[in-house]
DNA sequence: CTCAATTGACTACGAACGTTGTCAATCCTA
DNA sequence: TAGGATTGACAACGTTCGTAGTCAATTGAG
């Protein structure tokens, strides 16, 4: 009888640690999401998820490990988001840009935690900002995409640079309230913003 | 005998309570601007500044009010610093961009620490982020003289707050070594940018 | 010199933290 | 039922924190 067979209240040990990492994962969304990086602590996450600290560390090596798995976890939800917007969106860079951009925008509206983890929590935790993680990094893809090859890697990188760091504020903006505009025209100026990529260049 | 005529080690008390202020101004601006956000406590920069806690108690309520002037300084610094730049240019648009985008990333090579308490303490620090607090506000004001009173408010904030996200995240990708283009590249990027700003409309 | 303000160098308290350990109760297979 | 694994509910330790207080030394005007 392996470790693996044993049940303990009808589920395996190794199913009862990956519900307990999702617990805490959920948990460090909660808390990263609503009260940003200073509210997540050990203490604060295994409070949140009703877990104790043996089975924090059963899970995450510490505090940081947490962190970036939660960030990776959403990175992958929202890339996943936006791949399927696109495929289904057709082959026009203007299709595949509005499709990326809705799924995006209706991602963060769906859950705003996961905005702020995409938006603000590279920039504002230590543990991120020491990994140089980018916000918004499938964003930076479908720029890269509009870009002309004609163009020097400088330029190239700049106008890349400042169009994620515009989308970003404009997310940021609408997000936390600051925009008083349509869902549907902050779509089409980010659009705008996307396909207007190489006007950027000289 | 006032209060203020009294000396000790031949200053006034005013003049010690000022000069104390200045200090621990100065350690706050340090450790904001090196350690970050986290690095910023009332005992961190007590050690930093050398001095005990009545004198921090003195001058600051706690150490949001701290934070807070040290960003509101370094914001008039750099819009001072602005102001005389694009005053000395002339009238042009783009001489007055370019001393604008100029003096701003001078400041900040001159200073990196003044960089970062602009481009990432706003989103970083709940004092600030609470308080919603911009990065480099200074920019807002110039990215408004281009920007056409043709165009409606909406159209207006969502240009301006894309060009402000994009100035900031490439003034910060800049000071952080991520962009490995010349000075001069970076300067010529933003102005175009700045004046670019109304071909963003439709 | 006296006296009061000011300063310097601590102490103290309660709170929160990260990490680890302990003990008893519960579960479940043999 | 027995025994071992697992769980729940703590305790413990050292560290750092925010805030406030204490005591003695220093300063300087009258």
């Amino acid at each position: 009888m392996t470790v693996e067979g044993r049940t303990w209240a009808g589920t395996t040990l190794t199913d009862r640690r990956a519900m307990r990492r999702r617990q805490l994962l959920d948990a460090g969304l909660d808390l990263l999401g609503s009260g940003g990086s200073g509210a997540v602590s050990v203490r604060a996450v295994c409070r949140q998820s009703k877990l104790t600290e043996r089975y924090f560390y059963e899970n995450f090596a510490d505090r940081d490990e947490l962190i970036l798995a939660v960030y990776e976890g959403v990175v992958e939800d929202a890339h996943r988001a936006l791949v399927e917007a696109v495929d289904t969106a057709g082959k026009g860079a203007g299709a595949r840009a509005e499709a990326a951009v809705t799924a995006f925008v209706t991602l963060i509206l769906d859950d705003p935690r996961k905005g702020r983890v995409l938006l603000l929590a590279p920039l504002a935790d230590p543990a991120l900002n020491r990994r140089g993680t980018e916000r918004i990094p499938m964003f930076a893809e479908l720029v890269r995409e509009q870009l002309s090859d004609k163009t020097d890697e400088g330029d190239r990188a700049m106008t890349a640079t400042a169009l994620v760091g515009g989308l970003a504020n404009l997310f940021t903006a609408y997000l936390g309230g600051g925009l008083d505009v349509s869902r549907e025209r902050l779509i089409a100026h980010c659009v705008r913003l996307v396909l207007g990529a190489n006007a950027l260049h000289s």
